[in-house]
DNA sequence: GTCTATAATTTGATAGAC
DNA sequence: GTCTATCAAATTATAGAC
C-alpha cells in the first residue's frame, strides 16, 4: 500500500479539492499540507497550477471513460446506459463529491484556457461514448437523434448532481437519473 | 437613466462576475473598479463578501421567478414550460452568462453557509413553480410524477447550460432543452 | 525530491479624513 | 458615501541549500 508516487498523491488530493470547491477553490498550500509536503515540493512535480489542472482533469477523464468499458461490447443498450448512470452516481454518493468537469464546466469562462479545454474533453468523450453505446438502440434510428439523446443524458446527470448537492438530497439524483 | 443606486450597480456587477467565474472568482477590487468606485466603498454597502453574496443571490432568484409569471395563470401547460425554458435560454444567450445558482450549486460545498442556502432557494423555488405549473398536465397525474418532472427539467436545463458553455456551442442547449 | 526562505501580488476588511 | 492608507493573511511562484 501507499505505493503511489508523490505526483499521484498530489493529483488525488487536487482532484478531491477541485471537486469540492472548483479550480479556484484550492491552493498549493492546502494541497501540500493534505499530501504531507510543502508547497514548493508541489511545484517540483507540477510547475504551475495550470499544468496541475490539466493533468488532474485528463487523469479524471481517462479514469471515468475507462470505468465505462467498451461502448461496443456485448452488453445491451440498457446495461450500457445503466453503467453510464452508475459512473455519475458513484462520484456523488460513494466519493461524496461533484463531477470534476461539471464543476470546471460551470466556471469554464474563468479558467486558464488549457484547463477549460481539458474539461471540454470530458463532455466530448462522454458524448462520443454514448453515441457508440446507443448505436444499437432501435428507438434511436438516425445519428441526429442519437446525438441529442447522448447530450441530454449527460446534461441531465450533471444537473441532477448539482441539484442533489445543493438541496442536500441524494434522492434528487436518483429520481432524475431514473426519469429517462 | 443611470437612476440605479450604487448598491444596485454593485449587485449588477457582482452577479455578472459570479456568473462568469463563481463566488470565489471575483474580488472586491474587481467589482469596485468595474463599478467605478474603490473597494472600501463596496464595504460601505455590503459589510462582508458573504452579505453581498446572499443579497446578490436573493435578488437573482426573485428576478428569475418574477420573470416566469404566475404558475397558475391561464396559460397552457406547454406555454408555461416554454416560458421556463426561455428564462434559462435568455440567461445563456442574451446575457452570455451562466445561471448564477448553477455555478453556485456546483461549488456549493465550499461556499459560506448563508450563500449556499440562498442558492439552494433557487432550486426549491423553481421546483415549486414547476410543480404548480404542471398541476394541470393530464400526463402527470400524481404529485410524485409531477415532482420528478419538475426536478428533471431544472436538472436538464442546468446541465445543458454548462455543456453549451464548455463545448462553446449554444445549439447544445437548444437541442437538449427541446428533447423533453 | 524536499526543504527554508522569500519575492511579488492579491485578498477581505478596517480606520479615519473629507 | 466615497476616499486614502493600511493591515494581516493568503496566493502562485522562484532560488538555493541539503
Amino acid at each position: 500500500m501507499d505505493r503511489a508516487g508523490t505526483a499521484e498523491k498530489i493529483l488525488d488530493v487536487a482532484e478531491s479539492l477541485a471537486r469540492h470547491g472548483g479550480y479556484g477553490g484550492f491552493s498549493f498550500r492546502d494541497l501540500a499540507s493534505a499530501v504531507g509536503i510543502k508547497s514548493a515540493s508541489v511545484h517540483y512535480h507540477f510547475p504551475t497550477k495550470e499544468a496541475l489542472g490539466v493533468a488532474m482533469t485528463q487523469r479524471y477523464n481517462d479514469r471515468f471513460l475507462d470505468s465505462l468499458g467498451d461502448p461496443r461490447d456485448s452488453r445491451s443498450v440498457a446495461e450500457k446506459r445503466q453503467a453510464f448512470i452508475a459512473g455519475f452516481r458513484a462520484a456523488l454518493v460513494e466519493e461524496n463529491l461533484m463531477c470534476l468537469c461539471g464543476v470546471l464546466g460551470a466556471e469554464s469562462a474563468s479558467l486558464p484556457q488549457p484547463v477549460a479545454a481539458a474539461a471540454r474533453g470530458f463532455f466530448e468523450r462522454t458524448r462520443d461514448w454514448l453515441l457508440e453505446a446507443l448505436e444499437t438502440d432501435p428507438a434511436l434510428g438516425d445519428a441526429k437523434a442519437r446525438e441529442v439523446a447522448a447530450l441530454e443524458l449527460v446534461a441531465r446527470l450533471e444537473g441532477a448532481m448539482i441539484m442533489a448537492q445543493s438541496l442536500q438530497d441524494v434522492s434528487v439524483f436518483d429520481r432524475v437519473a431514473a426519469s429517462g
